[in-house]
DNA sequence: TAGTAATACTAAAACGTTTTAGCAATACCA
DNA sequence: TGGTATTGCTAAAACGTTTTAGTATTACTA
C-alpha cells in the first residue's frame, strides 16, 4: 500500500506536481498561483490525506525535522523525564526526536554521533562523554545546531543548558554544616567533565568557606560502569574506612540510592548518625524514611531551554550573521529534608 | 559540509556508481565484480569514511532502519526502562528508535502514528490507547510489522508482548488473603483495557476463590489524567470511605507511589494497620520503611521478545508464507516485602 | 570460425519531493 | 500596433541511493 504522492493529487487537479508543491507549500501567492486552481488542490490534498514523504523532502531540502538527543542513559530518572520535557518541546515546532544512549561510554557516543549524522538529523542535544570535544567542534565546524547539556566543555565555545552544579553542591554542603555535621564526605564518580568537578569543587568550597579541615581521604570518587552491587560494596569500603565520619554528600542520584541501600544495611541511622543529601529529587528521596535532603534540577526549564536554543539555531537563515553561542546555567534548589536532620 | 557520496567514490575508482554500488552492498560476488576493482572501491570508501545518505537509500528501498516506539509515557520508570532495552536490541540489528508518549491520550496516539507514518518508519512497538484497533488493524493490512506492548485488543490478531497481569493481580491479592488480611481494597485506573481488565480480574477471582466476599465499594478506578496531588486526595477520599479496609492493591506503579504518601500523610501504619503491594518494581519500593510488595515486570525479557518479534516481522521476505501473529505472555514475579506483613 | 556463454561492468530509471528557469498567454502602455 | 509587464503555470533538474536491463569484451564449444 504506497502512500499517495503529490503526483496524485497533480493528476486528479490537472495540474503539475509544480504547481501542488508550491500550493501546498504555501506559495500559493509568492508563486501567482490563482485562487481557484489553489482551492481545488487543497480540496484533493484534504480529501486523499495527503501527507509529504518526508524522506523525499528530507533528500532534497536537507531537513529531516528530527532532532537526536543523546543521553547518558534513557532508563535513569533524570534523563527519561528531560526525554519527556524534549519531546513535547520538540513536538511544538515539528520536530520528532531519535534517541541514543552513551552510558558514559565515549566510543558509544561517537557511534551514536555518526549514525545520526547519516540519518541527516536536523541538530542535536548531547550529554557529552569524556573526549567528545573533537566530534563536537567538527559538528560545529560543519554548521550542525547543538546544545550541550548536563556538562560541557571549557574550551569549546558552543550552546549549553546545565545546572549551576558548584551552587548545588555548596549549598548542600553548607547546608549539612549548618545542621552542624563535622566530618563530611563525599561520595562522587571518578570523572573529570564539568558537572562532576563543579559539584567537587562546590563541595570543598563551602566546606573551606565554614572552616572545616578538608582531608582527601572524605572523598570518594567511583567508576561510573559498576553496577549497583558494585556501589553498594564500594560505599560500604568506604564509609566504614573513614573514621568519624557524620555526613555524606552523594553527588548524582544513582550514587543517593546506593548510598542509603548501603548505609542502611550498615545499619547507621540516616540523620542521626550520618547526614545524607542526594542529588536530583526522585520520589524515592521525597518518601524514604527519613526523606532525604537533595539538590533538585529544574528539569522542565532545562528542556524548555534547551529546545529553545536549538530551534533558534535551526530556524536561522543562512547567510545572517550568527548568534553567539549562549551558555544557560539555572539554579538548583536545596530541598531540605529529614536524612540532614538529627532531630 | 556535504557529505560524500556513491559518485565521489566512483569518480575516484574510475567506475560507475552502479558497481560502487553493488561492492558497498556485499554483491561484488553476485553481480560479477572482480576482486581488483572491488578492493579498490572498498579502500577508498574507508579513506573517505563513506557513509550511505539514509534518506536517499530510504527513498529507494524503503527502509528506514527505523523503528517507532509509542509508549504511555517515556518519563515513567517502566517506559523508560523498557526504551533503554528495546534501544539496545534494535542496534543490535542496525536500527534506531524514534519514540512518542500518548499520555493515554488517543488523539495523541493517532497523531503519533501518523507522524510516524509519513517518517516511513519500518516497523513500531505500541503501547495502545483505548480506541486504537482500527488504527492498529489499517496498519496491518497494510502490512506494516508491529508488536503491541503492555495491553492489547482481544478482538485484533496481531503481535503482542504482555505480562500475565491475571496473574500477577491474582498472586498479589492471594498473598495478602494469606497473610491475614480481609478486607482487601483496590485502586487502579478507570481503563476498559486488557492490562487493567486483567489486573481487576485477577483481583476478584482471588478473593472469590478464597471465599473473601467481594464488595464494589472496595474498587476504586481512578481517572489516568489526574496529577499527583488529585490522586492523592481521591485516594485518601476511597481509603476513609471504605469502612474496615486492612490491604489494598495499588494497580499501576504511579498510583502505588501515590498510595505510600497518601496512606502516610493519614497516619496509618504500612504494614501494620494496612497491607499494601505496588505494581512493577521501583527504587521506591525496594527501600521503602518498610518496603513495598510489589507485582514486577520481566522488563529486559519483554523488550527483547518485543524486538524479536519485530526482527523476524522485519526480515520477513515478501511472497513467502506470513508467519502468524505471536502472542506472548510473560509472568510476573511477586516480590514479598514487609507492606504486606503485620510483623 | 561461427555461435554461445560467461565475465565485468554501466546507463538510466526510479523513489517523492523542491526549486530554478522559463514559456505562453493576456494586459497594459504610448 | 508594437513592445513591455504581468499572470499563471510547467519542464526538468536535483537530492543520493538501488536496481533493472542492458552492452561490450573475452572465453569456450563444436
Amino acid at each position: 500500500m504506497k502512500g499517495i504522492s503529490i503526483k496524485d493529487i497533480a493528476k486528479q487537479a490537472g495540474v503539475s506536481p509544480t504547481t501542488v508543491s508550491f500550493v501546498l507549500n504555501g506559495k500559493a501567492k509568492e508563486k501567482r498561483i490563482s485562487e481557484q486552481v489553489s482551492k481545488k488542490i487543497q480540496k484533493i490534498a484534504t480529501r486523499l490525506k495527503y501527507k509529504p514523504n518526508q524522506l523525499a523532502r528530507g533528500l532534497r531540502t536537507g531537513k529531516t525535522k528530527t532532532i537526536g538527543l543523546i543521553v547518558e542513559d534513557i532508563a535513569n530518572n533524570f534523563f527519561a523525564t528531560l526525554a519527556k520535557v524534549v519531546e513535547d518541546e520538540a513536538d511544538k515546532h515539528g520536530y520528532k526526536v531519535l534517541y541514543g544512549s552513551t552510558e558514559d561510554n565515549t566510543e558509544k557516543a561517537k557511534g551514536l554521533l555518526e549514525v545520526l549524522k547519516y540519518r541527516q538529523v536536523d541538530g542535536y542535544i548531547i550529554t557529552p562523554t569524556k573526549n567528545l570535544d573533537k566530534e563536537i567542534e567538527l559538528l560545529q565546524s560543519a554548521a550542525k545546531p547543538l546544545v550541550l547539556v548536563d556538562r560541557y566543555f571549557p574550551h569549546v565555545n558552543s550552546h549549553y543548558v546545565v545546572l549551576n552544579n558548584y551552587k548545588g553542591a555548596y549549598d548542600a554542603t553548607t547546608h549539612l554544616v549548618k545542621q552542624g555535621y563535622k566530618k563530611i564526605a563525599i561520595v562522587t564518580i571518578a570523572s573529570d567533565q564539568t558537572q562532576m568537578k563543579e559539584r567537587l569543587d562546590g563541595f570543598t568550597a563551602a566546606l573551606k568557606d565554614h572552616k572545616i579541615p578538608f582531608n582527601k581521604s572524605f572523598v570518594k570518587r567511583l567508576p561510573f560502569d559498576l553496577d549497583r552491587e558494585s556501589f553498594n560494596n564500594e560505599i560500604k569500603k568506604f564509609l566504614t574506612a573513614v573514621k568519624g565520619v557524620d555526613a555524606v554528600f552523594f553527588a548524582t542520584n544513582y550514587l543517593g540510592i546506593a548510598g542509603i541501600e548501603t548505609i542502611r544495611s550498615m545499619g547507621w541511622e540516616i540523620g542521626k548518625e550520618i547526614g545524607l543529601v542526594g542529588f536530583d529529587d526522585h520520589d524515592l528521596f521525597r518518601l524514604h524514611s527519613p526523606s532525604i535532603t537533595c539538590v533538585s534540577q529544574p528539569i522542565a526549564a532545562i528542556g524548555k531551554s534547551i529546545v529553545d536554543l536549538l530551534m533558534k539555531e535551526l530556524n536561522h537563515v543562512a547567510g545572517t550573521p550568527a548568534s553567539p553561542p549562549q551558555q544557560v546555567i539555572l539554579e538548583p534548589e536545596l530541598i531540605i529534608r529529614g536524612s540532614s536532620s538529627r532531630k
